[in-house]
DNA sequence: AGTTTAATTGAAATTTAATCTCAATTTCAA
DNA sequence: TTGAAATTGAGATTAAATTTCAATTAAACT
């Protein structure tokens, strides 16, 4: 189970798995999707836990640091996260007028971006890539 | 000449090109590089020309649409541009330890996401592909 | 040249995500 | 049970970016 990840990750620094790092958690790893932590903290204050907004981020941190969960992308209004624990790793398309998020993988890109790695003797350790645009929807509007 | 081009953009917006827009689009086309809106801020001033911070902003904003600078990337501490026009689009390496960035393009890369566009029925219109990891420098010292 | 009109400016206020502060509370090992 | 250490949350703080708005400037039109 995740949360024994996130338990001896939380030990391994002498950290305490509380009720509201579970509250977090559960809100997370609850639906697959991308999510904000304003919105974060809404869902869980829902759901009858009680936790405050400082330790919603703090705890968004520590799953982020855990590895359990990514920041994908900084947009004008904030941080966007997603639990990437058991998810093979993908790229993001976003559309500039719905805002909705297609999600892709190509094992050829990957592969290129270690090449143009190796050709620069840089370490890469992480990436993003996301294509703007229109989706099908909207695209069609214009 | 660059000037011209905003020149023409403002003018088809009913907008003028002040001193003030001047000074701004000077500062950011004496060198290529990146640079943050603060730091631009604070050159102009150096410079002598008189631009209040709201001014900087704005024209940045105006550059951005006009399509000569870009937003390349959002960090922790705000936005990074550069201007592109008359620079081949490319992508960035950054290192986490030194913040160097390296330049990078690869037609294949490029080609390939044209693809997926194509693919999910999206109209791909800019992306941006970051690479985090280490430089040789600070790679070597861990 | 003088008048009208609209755009521009800058200082300060505002917004907002995110972090920090710190006194009170909780946890847990000894 | 006790004490050291971690945690919490309400509110303060930070800082990038935008907005406000009265004063100024530039252009367009008699
Ligand atoms: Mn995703
Ligand atoms: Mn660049
Ligand atoms: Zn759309
Ligand atoms: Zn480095």
């Amino acid at each position: 189970m995740e949360i024994e990840i996130f338990r001896k990750f939380l030990s391994g620094r002498g950290l305490k798995l509380t009720n509201q790092r579970v509250a977090v958690f559960n809100e997370i790893f609850a639906f697959h999707g991308h999510f904000e932590p304003e919105r974060l903290y809404l869902k869980i204050k829902d759901s009858g836990t009680r936790a405050s907004r400082a330790s919603v981020y703090r705890t968004l941190n520590l799953l982020v640091e855990s590895g359990l969960v990514e920041k994908i992308t900084r947009t004008e209004k904030g941080n966007v996260y997603e639990h990437t624990y058991g998810h093979r790793h993908h790229d993001h398309m976003v559309c500039e007028v719905c805002d909705e998020i297609i999600e892709f993988y190509s094992e050829k890109i990957e592969n290129l971006q270690d090449e143009i790695c190796r050709k620069n003797n840089f370490r890469g350790v992480s990436h993003t890539l996301e294509i703007r645009g229109y989706c099908g929807k909207c695209g069609r509007q214009r």
